[in-house]
Formats: C-alpha cells, sequence, structure tokens
RNA sequence: GCCGCCGUGGCUUAGCCCGGUAUAGCGGCUGAUUCGUAAUCAGCAGGUCGAGGGUUCGAAUCCCUCCGGCGGCUCCA
C-alpha cells in the first residue's frame, strides 16, 4: 500500500470518463468536493493481496493519527493507481478501498472518489511541514516507512529537509592538524589526544560501551541545582534557586560579553505562524523537530533558536553600509526543540533550553570571514571564563569542499589557535544553510560529546527574508549572515561544568564550580549559638555570597554538609576568631580528598582573594537565605 | 520514535523470582546535648508500593496498557 496523505484548505473531483476497471456508480458520486480534509492518495498492491484485512487495519490507524494530528475533520479517500508500478487486481483495490471507507466514516465525515475513471481534480495543500506526508505500508514487517528516504521512526513527526538531507549527506572525514595537514581520521595517531578520540569515535563510527547514568544527573538534582518536572512534557526541567543563580550568571556574563562586541541586545516572540511563507521555507532547512499549538485560528509552532525573529527584524531595517557588521543578540529563554524521547539526558539534551543567539550582518564573505575569525576568539575566551577550558571540549569544523579550497589557510589557522588537532567534516556540496561551521564540542565523563559554543556563516537566509543594506555606491545588497552562540546552551554549559568535576573527582581531585557560580562562596560555622552573632557581624564584612550555617548540628557535621555542597570557602567561628580577629579558611580549591587545605586569616584577605577571583564576573546575592535553619530543603 | 533495563514515604532503599496491604537509614518534627574540621543521642510523624486495567478469596509481588527515568539506535545548542 502506497499512501500520500495532503491536509489541503479543499479538494474537489469531476470524474470524466471510465477505464474498462472502473466501478459503478451512482450519477451523485461522479463530482465531490470536502474543505478542511485530509486528502489520502491511494494505491492498493499486490503485495496486500494476501491479507487486505490487515492492510485495511493499518492504513486506517495511519490516516487516524494524521487526522487527529493535523486536526482535520473530513478525509477524502482517492485512489491514485501513479503511485505504485506493482498494482493490486482492480477487485481487491476496490474492496479494500471500501473497508477504509466503511472504518472511517464511523468517527469522520469521508468521501471516496470512484475508482477506475478518469477524473479532474484540484487540491489546495496548506502546505504546513505536516500538510504533506507519504507511507509506505508493508505487510507482515508491521511497520509503517516513509518512502522520502528518512529514517525509520521519523516519519510520524514533522520532518524538515534539512533532516533528510543530512542522512543522505556524504561526508568526508579528517583530522586537521596545526600545520595545516589534513590526515586520515583512521590512520592519525591519538595517543596524545584522548579526548578527541573519543569524540570522533562519537562522530563517526558510533560505538559506545558505556552503561552507566551520566553522574550530572544526580549532581543537579543533590545540588538543588534543576530536576525533572512530570508536570510537564519530558526535557523541560524546573530550575531550584541554585540552578537558577547559576543560569542568571552565566546569561548576564554572556550578555555582557557579547554588548562588548557591539551586539543589540533584542527580544522577539517565543511562537511563530506555522503558515509564513518565509518561515515555512526556513523550516525546512533547519534539522530540527518543531513543537506545534493550536492557536484559535493560526497553528503556531515554538522557535528552536532566535533566528526567525532577528531576520524578520533585519528585513524591516533599513541599513547602511555603515551600520556593518551589525550584531544583534537574544537570550532565548527558551528555544524548543521536541527531540525524541530517547535523546533526552538530564541536563545535556533538553526540549526546552536557554541559549544565546547571536546574528552578524557583513557586507561579504571576506567580512564574514573575519567576523568568523573574531567571533571563534570569543568562545573560546568566554567558555574559558565559564569553566570550560581549551583542553575540556574538542573542535569540530564543517564545510564545504568549495569554501576549503578557497581558504585553506584560514582553516588551518583554526586548528593551530588551539594549538591542537581538530575533527573536520567536508562536504562535496552544500546541504545546508552555512558553507563553513565550527562547534567546541564537550566531552563527558562517559566518552559523549555534545556542542557548546559555534559560529555559522550562512549564505542563503538573507535572501531568503529579504535582508538587504545599501552599499556605499546606493545599491542594495545582500549580507552574509553569521550565526553565533558563544556559550552554547546555558543548561549544556552547566552540564559540562557538572560533568567536568565529576571527570576531576574519579582521578582524586575534590569537585567543584568556579567561585563566581558557587551558589555560597563563604560558609560560616560557628561552633556554638554564643558565635552566630560574632559570625553574622563578621560576615558583613565579606562582599560576596555568604552564608551561616546556624542549625542546631555538630561541628562534623556541618563541616560535611559544606563539603557535600562544594562550598569554595569554609570558615569556622568560635572563641579564639573572637579572641584574635582573624578566620580559619578551608581553601576547597587547594585541598585534597581527606587533606584540606586550611589557612588563618582576617576577613579582609579572604574578601580581596574571592573578589579578585570573581572580578570582571557578574555577581548576584545569595538566592536562599543567609541562615541556613531558615532554609527549606528542594529535594 | 524503536529496542533493553528500571520506577516502593521528601531522598536512598529491603521485600518482588516462590502472591497474604511493607524494611531500614537519611531528611522533617519533639526533647536532650552547645560541641574546634567529613554524619551526637532518644522519641514521634510520614507510604492509595509511578498510573490505569486484568487474573485471584487476596496483588508492591503475576499479566496487559500507558506515563516517567536510564542505556542503545538516531540526533543536537
Amino acid at each position: 500500500m502506497q499512501l500520500l496523505l495532503i491536509h489541503s484548505d479543499y479538494i474537489e473531483y469531476n470524474v470524466k470518463k471510465s477505464t474498462p476497471v472502473a466501478e459503478k456508480i451512482e450519477e451523485s458520486l461522479k463530482s465531490g468536493r470536502l474543505e478542511e480534509v485530509l486528502a489520502a492518495f491511494i494505491a492498493v498492491e499486490s503485495v496486500d493481496e494476501p491479507n487486505p484485512d490487515e492492510t485495511v487495519k493499518r492504513v486506517v490507524e495511519e490516516i487516524e493519527k494524521v487526522t487527529v494530528q493535523v486536526k482535520a475533520e473530513r478525509i477524502m479517500l482517492y485512489p491514485y493507481a501513479h503511485l505504485s508500478s506493482d498494482l493490486s487486481s482492480p477487485k481487491v483495490a476496490v474492496s479494500v478501498l471500501k473497508d477504509i471507507e466503511k472504518a472511517l466514516s464511523s468517527k469522520y465525515e469521508v468521501m471516496r472518489a470512484p475508482f477506475g475513471w478518469y477524473k479532474a481534480f484540484k487540491i489546495s495543500c496548506k502546505g504546513h511541514p505536516l500538510s504533506e506526508l507519504s507511507r509506505s505500508i508493508r505487510p507482515s514487517e508491521a511497520k509503517v516507512v516513509s518512502t522520502a528516504g528518512a529514517p525509520e521512526g521519523e516519519t510520524e513527526d514533522v520532518v524538515s529537509e534539512a533532516l533528510k538531507a543530512e542522512s543522505t549527506a556524504r561526508s568526508y572525514w579528517h583530522i586537521l592538524t596545526p600545520d595545516g595537514e589534513l590526515h586520515s581520521v583512521d590512520d592519525f595517531d591519538y595517543s596524545e589526544h584522548e579526548n578527541l578520540k573519543k569524540f570522533v569515535d562519537y562522530e563517526i563510527t558510533k560505538n559506545r560501551a558505556v552503561e552507566k547514568a551520566p553522574p550530572h544527573v544526580e549532581l543537579m538534582r543533590r545540588l538543588e541545582i534543576a530536576d525533572y518536572e512530570p508536570g510537564s512534557d519530558s526535557g523541560n526541567m524546573r530550575y531550584y534557586p541554585k540552578g537558577r543563580l547559576i543560569k542568571s550568571l552565566l546569561e548576564t556574563y554572556i550578555l555582557e560579553e557579547t554588548s562588548k562586541i557591539g551586539a543589540m541586545e533584542v527580544e522577539t516572540p517565543i511562537m511563530y505562524d506555522m503558515n509564513h511563507p518565509t518561515l515555512k521555507k526556513y523550516l525546512d532547512r533547519f534539522p530540527a523537530r518543531q513543537y506545534s499549538i493550536e492557536s484559535d485560528k493560526r497553528h503556531l509552532f515554538l522557535r528552536f533558536a532566535a533566528c526567525f525573529g532577528q531576520f524578520l527584524m533585519n528585513h524591516d531595517m533599513t541599513i547602511s553600509y555603515r551600520n556593518l557588521p551589525l550584531k544583534m543578540v537574544e537570550l532565548t529563554r527558551y528555544s524548543f526543540r521536541k527531540e525524541q524521547r530517547g535523546e533526552l539526558v538530564g541536563l545535556r539534551r533538553l526540549r526546552s533550553f536557554t541559549m544565546p543567539d547571536m546574528h552578524t550582518l557583513c557586507a561579504d564573505m571576506d567580512h564574514a570571514i573575519l567576523q568568523f575569525s573574531e567571533q571563534y576568539e570569543m568562545c573560546i575566551n568566554v567558555l574559558d571564563k565559564i569553566g570550560i577550558n581549551i583542553d575540556d571540549f574538542e573542535v569540530a569544523i564543517r564545510f564545504t569542499r568549495d569554501f576549503y579550497e578557497a581558504n585553506r589557510d584560514f582553516i588551518a589557522n583554526l586548528s593551530r589557535r588551539v594549538d591542537k588537532p581538530v575533527l573536520v567534516e567536508m562536504w562535496d556540496k552544500r546541504f545546508f544553510y552555512f558553507v563553513l561551521k565550527f562547534e567546541f564540542n564537550f566531552v563527558d565523563a562517559l566518552a559523549k560529546a555534545s556542542a557548546l559554543s559555534t559560529v555559522q556563516i550562512d549564505v542563503e537566509n538573507a535572501e531568503r527574508y529579504d535582508i538587504n543594506y545599501i552599499d556605499n555606491d546606493g545599491e542594495a545588497k545582500r549580507p552574509v549572515v553569521l550565526h553565533s552562540s558563544p556559550s552554547g546552551a546555558i543548561e549544556r554549559c552547566i552540564y559540562g561544568l557538572l560533568e567536568k568535576a565529576a571527570m576531576k573527582a574519579e582521578k582524586g581531585f575534590v569537585p567543584m564550580l568556579p567561585v563566581w557560580l558557587s551558589p555560597t562562596q563563604v560558609r560560616f560555622i560557628p561552633i556554638a549559638e554564643r558565635h552566630i552573632e560574632y559570625a553574622k557581624k563578621v560576615s558583613e564584612q565579606l562582599t560576596c555570597r555568604v552564608d551561616i550555617d546556624d542549625r542546631e548540628d555538630t561541628v562534623n557535621k556541618k563541616i560535611r554538609e559544606a563539603g557535600r555542597e562544594w562550598v569554595p570557602y569554609v570558615v569556622v567561628i568560635g572563641d579564639r576568631e573572637i579572641e584574635n580577629g582573624t578566620v580559619n579558611v578551608t581553601i576547597r580549591s587547594e585541598s585534597q580528598p581527606n587533606a584540606p587545605k586550611k589557612l588563618e586569616m582576617t576577613p579582609e584577605e579572604l574578601n580581596s582573594r574571592i573578589m579578585s577571583e570573581i572580578e570582571g564576573l557578574p555577581y548576584r546575592k545569595l538566592a536562599l537565605a543567609e541562615f541556613l535553619s531558615m532554609r527549606p530543603k528542594f529535594i
């Protein structure tokens, strides 16, 4: 059975002439019209003959599923022999069609175009991504496969052309070394580049051996950063105060950095009209699945990046060559991608996430390449400040062969800058909207890789969105557009930091977050109740996030808990401190398991030490009560 | 989405194979203790055993469906 489903404003047909296999019909069936209809073009095939009932059952299920999905009200069954070169006998075909009609008509308004007639027909396809679907239904396998060549299991989703293209794209993989040489992926000596090996395995050979849960999942909960939210859809997390604090600091930091290079912060809607002509085409070029929502009249989808909003804005702007490069940035809280269930993991892969999305309009390719280099540099620095260093990620650079031929030196420099070999993927032709992109891929405790920062040179969307600038000769010209996410998803940065800490712990180091991101920077532990007041007084001399463990527990227990919370500086306060005015500080970053590094210093010294560590980075106050006795438990 | 494993008070968990409404620790509350660097002691409260259906006199336990989590496939910020 071959099935072509088209969600249409209307379909109408008129019988013209009978063929030798025509079924006898009443006059009233010689023409028909349905509106707001799912048109099902059907070819019954010879393979359906042995078990027509099974075919009927499954095709009915399939049509129903799509009908519900697109919210169609009516169904037109339309025999269409041209879908197959291996048709069943007309007799079987007619009986199958009648059975389908019977099964569906209990629930929907169904019309069946007569079999075996030449018919004229008019159809008005709605044109949203779900509006055109094809299915092959094969007996015995009990599986539905798409005829469009998409992998199995994707047929029920909105599958963009870009997703399909990706499965047919031909990639050539190489390792690019800082000297500019391309090496074979198979023969390259990875002995000094263990992580690159893991990354290459992950990207290409796809062999994975681990069966553990990723460490960050337990950590994000234990540290009360984030958690699953069963009341929402999978992949939509809740963030506790500490998690919100960390996210907020990261968001602020990235916006500050993009502002430094002249990006203008904007805000655009999170939902868009699926039938908007420009967006529809763009949907087809972006490899992601969307959440779709039904509004009163419109069929909307939730954005998966800030591209649309900014491009639509660019379209309406008057831009002079003097304004270039023109940068706009938005922190998308949220971007939505309806990833497949099995792809979701903790904070690594989500269905809603926060991502800085910056776009740069450049006069031409030369300028774009210049900007690309600058932003490559910025991404390295941003991740470094966040706490993810060059050693923690692997670089992937992807480009078309043409681009490579024209820019060999430039590309070699990308490897030189990080001073290590990088993975290269080269396409013999352009499948996507970009000709060049890089990603920084974090390789986690289980040898899984995920992209963080990325910059892409887009040669397609200026045209698609009709974005132009006026050059000095007075002519309107198309800019080249850069897409950039300096840090990648904020949640994924947190995932990276937690995984990195877990890997350190595994190697026998004491795990912690960067001081500027630690929810508590200094914990005061008064020995007895009478020391609380003094602790409070000293804490006021510090200009960072200090809290006081005033609970009625033993000092030992409070120390242990401060350690479990990864507090960078722990200060025990008792009679001695009151006497000599100093504080006894345990410094986590210099401690080893079972060997705390303790230092006696004045409150001023402690404060200036911390100030120098967080200098130039965003700061926010405590996200929770200063006194631990006042804090609720979230987990 | 497909395949596999898993789902017991807020958290970690015993019991499940061989059906008889549940075990312990942490956390919470109350009391005692006011303590100098990785869990002070005692008492109390807290569970429709992920949800729904089925088998049975009886289901946490056996069967089915669904939901959620993890792993694999696939995919990405």
